[in-house]
RNA sequence: GGAGAGGUGGCAGAGUGGUCGAUUGCGCGUGCUUGGAAAGCACGUGUAGGCGCAAGCCUACCGGGGGUUCGAAUCCCCCCCUCUCCGCCA
């Protein structure tokens, strides 16, 4: 949610924002929506005035008696009028509230021009694909994965998308996560066990409802979501809070499973572990001062490059384009990792600063000692990594000529050898 | 899941239809007092929105939503949450 002001201030600036992320939003429908909505409430407010003084007098007036009751009549009349316009305004909000929603953050200055993928900058690029497995074959290929990573009983369970991890594929995913959180606590981060379900509140605030909602499950009967991400419970832990300044910047981790509908994504891009339906990540997220907001984004995105640097995969860091950036981001670097089997970068991470756009719909405030009043805070997160990329790519990567996968140093004392098998 | 009791400002806690955005106490802030502090005294102390150059004015908010009424913190309905007891359970 953008502030309302800037709309009314700077529209120039929003518009330069829409054409910057090459969206569709109708500035001037929304601009309209906005006078009309002001003119309705202070119609209506100045009726409630009307009430309000009435009310006053009227408790003075004896009860019953001709002064009174002719009193009462007369705000018969009034209260009609109130309740007519609220109806009125009450829909003129709903529309206000609908067009706001359509008004996407601002890209930073920094944010290169762009419309598609094609246009990202590729931002640093670390390791050398080229210096991978000389045998290195798409993992879904590799002999034995199927014993590792199972995707026919886990549709027969569940559905397509719901792979088991079996033996030393079971092992290797929770070795990551492990390796993840304790390097993101040594990194200054607190460790979080959050719900994984939410309610729609919570799902409202931070952006999956309303025009996502397929992309969630939802329980029956008590309507909760499936978290497809922990930034969901992580950022709505302070909704509606005001935080004390010397607080700032809060930053936690978080493993979750997650879970994606990801409606109508088939094909080669997809095959693997590229794309499941639940699938285990940890979170990092930070609510940070506004003032250092993009020194905190800089800290944030290399905490999660140390982990892949560790894991000895080679990487690229993208910064996102104007189009390709999404709705609420300012700013936003992916880090890819290298597969040498499927020869082609993977996403595992996506580190984004959401400066108040969030902060703004769930309400999560810092006091400014200087005013005494409060102010939004500002939010980024990224992955601090998503784990079967990571596996795929270790798979692929450190395939060795015998048939098993050499683990990086930095894994051995989790998975507690060096060689992963897939026998 | 069943029965009961509750949810009011930073906290405690009044308020059962009107002058209540809300008594009071604590806390906090400023000032007076003091050699300095405490105590005491005085004043102040929520959030959001609209209008206005501004000073300021207006409106909303007593867990959330709806309703009754000229008028709702107060009455009615639905929902959420907390506590106590019972049941169930890892």
């Amino acid at each position: 949610m953008l502030d309302p002001k800037l709309l009314r201030d700077s529209p120039e600036l929003v518009r330069a924002a829409i054409a910057k992320k090459h969206l569709d939003a109708d500035l001037d429908a929304v601009l309209a929506i906005d006078t009309a909505w002001r003119a309705q409430l202070t119609e209506v407010e100045t009726l409630r005035s009307q009430q309000k003084a009435a009310n006053t007098e009227m408790a003075a007036l004896k009860k019953g008696s001709p002064e009174f009751l002719a009193k009462v009549q007369e705000m018969k009349a009034v209260s009609a009028a109130v309740k007519a316009k609220e109806d009125g305004l009450k829909e003129v909000e709903e529309r206000w509230n609908a067009a706001m929603l359509t008004m996407p953050n601002l890209p930073h200055a920094s944010v290169p021009e762009g419309r598609t993928p094609d246009n990202n900058v590729v931002h640093a690029t670390f390791g050398d694909p080229a210096n991978t497995s000389p045998v290195a074959q798409p993992h879904w290929e590799i002999n034995g994965f199927e014993r590792l990573v199972d995707f026919p009983r886990g549709a027969k369970v569940t559905g397509a998308g719901f792979p088991f991890l079996i033996g030393d594929g079971a092992k290797l995913s929770r070795a990551l996560l492990q390796f993840f959180l304790d390097e993101n606590v040594k990194a200054g981060y607190t460790e979080v066990s959050p719900p994984i379900f939410v309610n729609a509140a919570s799902a409202t605030a931070t952006g999956q409802l309303p025009d996502k909602e397929g992309q969630m499950y939802e329980t029956t009967p008590d309507r909760l979501y499936a978290v497809p991400t922990a930034e969901v419970p992580l950022t709505n832990f302070y909704r509606n809070e005001i935080l004390d300044v010397e607080m700032l910047p809060v930053c936690r981790c978080a493993h979750t499973p997650c879970f994606r509908r990801e409606a109508g994504s088939y094909g080669k891009d997809v095959r693997g572990l590229n794309r499941v339906h639940q699938f285990d990540k940890v979170e990092l997220l930070k609510w940070v001062h506004p003032s250092s907001s993009y020194d905190e984004l800089e800290k944030l995105r290399a905490d999660a490059e140390s982990l892949l640097q560790k894991l000895e995969l080679p990487y690229r860091v993208l910064l996102m384009c104007g189009g390709d950036l999404g709705f609420a981001q300012s700013k936003k670097y992916d880090l890819e990792v290298w597969a040498a089997g499927q020869k082609r970068w993977l996403e595992v991470s996506s580190c984004s600063n959401f400066e108040t756009f969030q902060a703004r719909r769930a309400q999560i405030r810092f006091r400014n000692p200087e005013t005494g009043k409060p102010e939004l805070v500002h939010t980024m997160n990224g992955s601090g990594l998503a784990v079967p990329r990571v596996f795929a790519a270790l798979l692929e990567n450190n395939l060795q000529p015998d048939g098993r996968v050499k683990l990086p140093a930095a894994l051995v004392p989790y998975f507690g050898k060096e060689y992963l098998s897939f026998k």
